[in-house]
Order: C-alpha cells, then sequence, then structure tokens
DNA sequence: GTGACATGCATAGCCTTCCTATGTAACCTG
DNA sequence: CAGGTTACATAGGAAGGCTATGCATGTCAC
C-alpha cells in the first residue's frame, strides 16, 4: 500500500492549529457518531433520543425553542413532537401563558425510555472505552468537557 | 429555572466513569456534529465528504472496503461511489487482480474539492474555537487524538 | 474440467430524517 | 378592529441509509 500521507494533519508540533482542530474534531466526531450509532442497535432513533434528551435536560420547552436548541427547522421539531408524542414518550399541553403556544415535556414513559437508551449505548461503548489506558480516558473526558462548553456556548438563549 | 438535573446519571456501582464517559462522548459528539454540519454550508453533502476523505487517506479502495471503513452497507457504498463519480471527485477502475471488484480513488477535481470542502469547515468553526482558552483547546486536540485512536482501533482490518 | 459454494458489486424498494415554502390561529399595537 | 407578528402545523420533496436480492466472477473438490 502506498502510505499516502494522512488527509488530516493533526496539530503535531506548533500552533498550526486553530484550522486543523476544527476539521480534525469534526472528523472524529462524525466518524465516531456514524460508528456508535450503527454498534449501538439502539431502541430509539436518534433525532427522538436527541429531542427526548433536551426535554428532560431542559424541562417543559415549546416546539420553537426545541427546534433552536436541537437546531433544527421548526417543522422537524414539530414532526419529532409528534413522533415522541405518539409513542407516549412526551406530552404535549397549552401554554397557560401563550393560546399559540405548546409546552412539550417529557413524560414517565419517555424518562424510562430514555435511560434504557442511554444503558444501551454505555454497554455498547464499555468494551472500547475500557481498552483505552486511564490517562487516555482523562484526556478524553477534558475534551468532551470542552466540547460541551463549545457547544452550550454557542446554543441559542433559550 | 427548575435547575433539573443532569440528563445523564452515572451506575451508582464502583468505578462510575467508563459508562458515563461514553454515553456523555457520544451525546456530545452527535449534538457537534449536528451543529457543525449545519453552520458549515457545505459545499458537499457530508456522507460524499466522509467518502471522500476515506479515499483519500487509504488510497484506491474496493467498494466493500469502503463501504467497512464508513460503517455504511456495502449498497450504501456503491450509491456514494455512484455520486462522486457524477460529480467527478473520484474515478472507477477495474481491478487488474480480481474480475468481480472495483477500484475507486479521488481524482484531482475530489482533491480539490476536498481542501475546499476542509477550508470552509474551518472557517465555520474558527471562530467558536478562537474563543476557547489556550489550554482549553489543548484539551480538545487530546481528546480528538484518543477519539481518533479509538476509532481506528475499531476499524476493519482492512 | 465442472458443479457447488463464496465473494464483490449492483439493483430494488423502503424508511427515516431533514429541509423550504406556505397556511392558520392566536397575539399585539395603533 | 385592521395589520403585522409570532407559534405552530401541513405539504412536498430530497438525501442518506437499510435489507433483500440478483448477477457475475473466483475458488475449490473431485
Amino acid at each position: 500500500m502506498p502510505e499516502r500521507t494522512t488527509a488530516i494533519p493533526g496539530p503535531p508540533g506548533a500552533e498550526g492549529g486553530v484550522q486543523d482542530l476544527g476539521v480534525a474534531l469534526l472528523v472524529s466526531a462524525a466518524r465516531f457518531t456514524r460508528w456508535a450509532g450503527r454498534a449501538a442497535d439502539a431502541p430509539m432513533p436518534q433525532a427522538l433520543w436527541r429531542a427526548l434528551s433536551q426535554l428532560e435536560e431542559l424541562g417543559p420547552l415549546r416546539v420553537s425553542a426545541l427546534a433552536a436548541l436541537d437546531r433544527t427547522s421548526q417543522p422537524t421539531a414539530t414532526a419529532l413532537v409528534a413522533r415522541l408524542v405518539e409513542h407516549g414518550w412526551a406530552v404535549r399541553a397549552p401554554d397557560p401563558e401563550d393560546g399559540r403556544a405548546v409546552l412539550v415535556d417529557v413524560s414517565d414513559a419517555g424518562r424510562r425510555q430514555l435511560h434504557e437508551q442511554r444503558a444501551a449505548a454505555a454497554r455498547a461503548l464499555a468494551p472500547s472505552l475500557g481498552s483505552l489506558a486511564a490517562d487516555e480516558r482523562a484526556d478524553l473526558a477534558r475534551g468532551v468537557a470542552v466540547l460541551d462548553r463549545l457547544v452550550a456556548r454557542e446554543a441559542p438563549a433559550g
């Protein structure tokens, strides 16, 4: 094999960095997400799991707020909510303060489902993560923390 | 704000870490991928960009090898290759050693497109990454490195 | 050789997940 | 209460992915 030079020149030494870091991060995150999504045979499709997580984290939400948080269009959020409600994982209630708005929240069944989903994901990933050295896991955890802050910072004000 | 407790509870038991790390990683990676994918108005759809990157990194590949690397089904890889070829970003050649097989490789146009894609992604992410502190970026870079190793380790033998 | 199985890719048909554009009902402002 | 704005729903369509299946080529036992 001709050993092509790598397509993603990592930030080996100097700064080189912000540009490469962004691309490397995007590539790695995308590949990992894809891999993990297939490895874990999910009880719930990704889109629903994402939406349901947002609801659990951030309480009752309007459809449009959910759309903003999930970075989807409002129609997509409407559809997601409809499917969640069909499954019994979320409930819709009129907003007492605004007749146009709808407040969506997780149901108890949704919470249970979410825990199961997370457990399945954890099971699927455990072997791989377990094969890492302790300091690698620590690096990964710090990276995740930064990533969380990054994404949160870009989040809509709500 | 009611301050709901975090959505990602840990297993009460012993080490606590690996499980949570996996779920947190998956959640963050998925959210980041989704956010970045929308923020960068991509000249090329994600699926094509993924496939093309693999081709550039790993040289001429059989369709089935590409499928394995990209964690897609073989029919999906066939479709991706067809679209890449349509755009002129990849070329197909018969495998001289196996009449059934096809060797796919990036074209020069594909390489140019890929560089442009990466530049666009870098531009889109630069402001966010730039807003991080230097040590945060370093943490992130280390995390990405670990993630790369993790995904690579799970990759098919090829 | 030649029949039987294995392998590599293509095709068919379907589902999910998104999008934009547009409609409708409820709010607000003068 | 007319006109604009806001919040959600609906319509229609594209992309990306899957399983199942078909077809051609290799491989191996005999």
